[in-house]
DNA sequence: CGGGGCCTTGATAACTTTCAAGTGGAGTGG
DNA sequence: CCACTCCACTTGAAAGTTATCAAGGCCCCG
């Protein structure tokens, strides 16, 4: 069967960038390419560059003893991932899409008189990092299935949302298993929450993993819980 | 009816405290007393300082437009708080027991040249702030309420527990319902789980504020779903 | 054309929330 | 000193939600 919607948005999910700042400093910033399925770092790797996005989105995750996997964050273009703590970084990165990554040295982490401008931008980054967690928190808190799925949803709309028309594209880079571990939620209800959404005609899917969201304000109304 | 048991820890939770490190710069840091119920700061103040706790317990929480609130973090003496984004306090903080902490100005957050220390010193609590809120996503990620609440102690036991003989004493600052929000459970929930361990004998209730963990490693293994 | 992976859907079991009632301790006022 | 109130905690029963297990569909790719 066919599905409800047919478009075509111009450009790929790839070719969305953010310019990187340019900064003259002892250590230039080196430009890094990755393939779907690679590996930035390890869970406590010794912790050489923290890089920052610049096309692609990443996956951060952390293993659990019994074997279950917590999606901590997602990376996309603009953020900075692989900030350490002790040295050693505190999650699995890889990439769920091609990547072009930025890689910055953050040895001197510590040392904030050698390069003021890099230690300026972690410490922007490490304040930016710990909103994002804490908003991650109200997701996660949300009662109801539908709720954490519509409050996820948002956060894609407006991070990598893409003009289509009156409507939203959003290409879901994560596959139903990625966006369960993120919020705390098995895969089929996940599944069931978007077919929800779908019944309520607050977004449409011309495959599993394009959405155009039809009501903006009805899928916030539910992240919110009003 | 009286209690299963009785002791005298012979010191209270107030008594708990940590070294200050001393630093020698331009904006010496300042000593606060605040009571339980008083606020450091709200969501969305101008930030002007961070806090490190020195004793006592404070509570970081974000409203919702829903009414509910999500506890973020508790603050434990040697934590700090109250780290910006964008210059303005990103929660709401306050005592859940009478506190000292250490006040230290954030103005320079961006300025690393004027004062080094300091800004090693921030950058550092954000790091460590980042790994304290992804462990927390691990506990909000396990399945089950009784796994939940006992990672929650298991924190409580490594931040706060006092040695009592062969058991470990955990004074619990925080009511169910702040438990609770910071589980994503409701109060009723966490009561039955706690019943549940004292059930199996792996804690002890003095009085509902007042644990004594009797099985250590029975604890952690509940926490970690095994 | 066949296989595998991912997604969807259905039915049942397990778990949590909700609503309600009861308990106990701390603080207050008679 | 005792009765009373308040509040947090606990406990019970029913309703609601999600997880689990199972099956089927779709698409990509060899």
């Amino acid at each position: 069967m066919h599905s409800a919607l047919h478009f075509d948005a111009g450009r790929t999910q790839s070719e969305i960038r953010v310019r990187i700042p340019r900064r003259r400093t002892l250590s230039d910033p080196v430009t890094r390419r990755i393939q779907a399925g690679q590996h930035l770092f390890h869970e406590r790797d010794s912790a050489h560059f923290v890089y920052q996005i610049a096309s692609g989105v990443v996956r951060l995750t952390r293993l659990q003893k019994d074997g279950r996997r917590q999606v901590i964050a997602f990376g996309f273009p603009g953020d900075v991932v692989g900030l350490p703590a002790d040295g050693r970084h505190t999650t699995e990165c890889d990439a769920i899409s091609p990547c072009e990554v930025v890689a910055h040295r953050c040895a001197n982490l510590m040392q904030p008189e050698r390069d003021p401008d890099l230690h300026r931008f972690l410490m922007q980054s490490a304040l930016d990092d710990i909103r994002f967690l804490q908003d991650h928190f109200l997701m996660l808190g949300r009662r109801l299935a539908l709720e954490k799925t519509a409050a996820f949803l948002e956060l894609l709309l407006d991070r990598i949302g893409e003009p289509l028309g009156a409507y939203t594209l959003v290409r879901l880079p994560m596959n139903r298993s990625d966006i369960a571990d993120y919020l705390g939620l098995t895969p089929e209800t996940v599944s069931r929450a978007i077919t929800e959404l779908r019944t309520r005609k607050v977004v449409a899917l011309d495959d599993a993993n394009t959405m155009i969201v039809l009501d903006d304000d009805a899928l916030r109304e539910l992240a919110d819980g009003t």
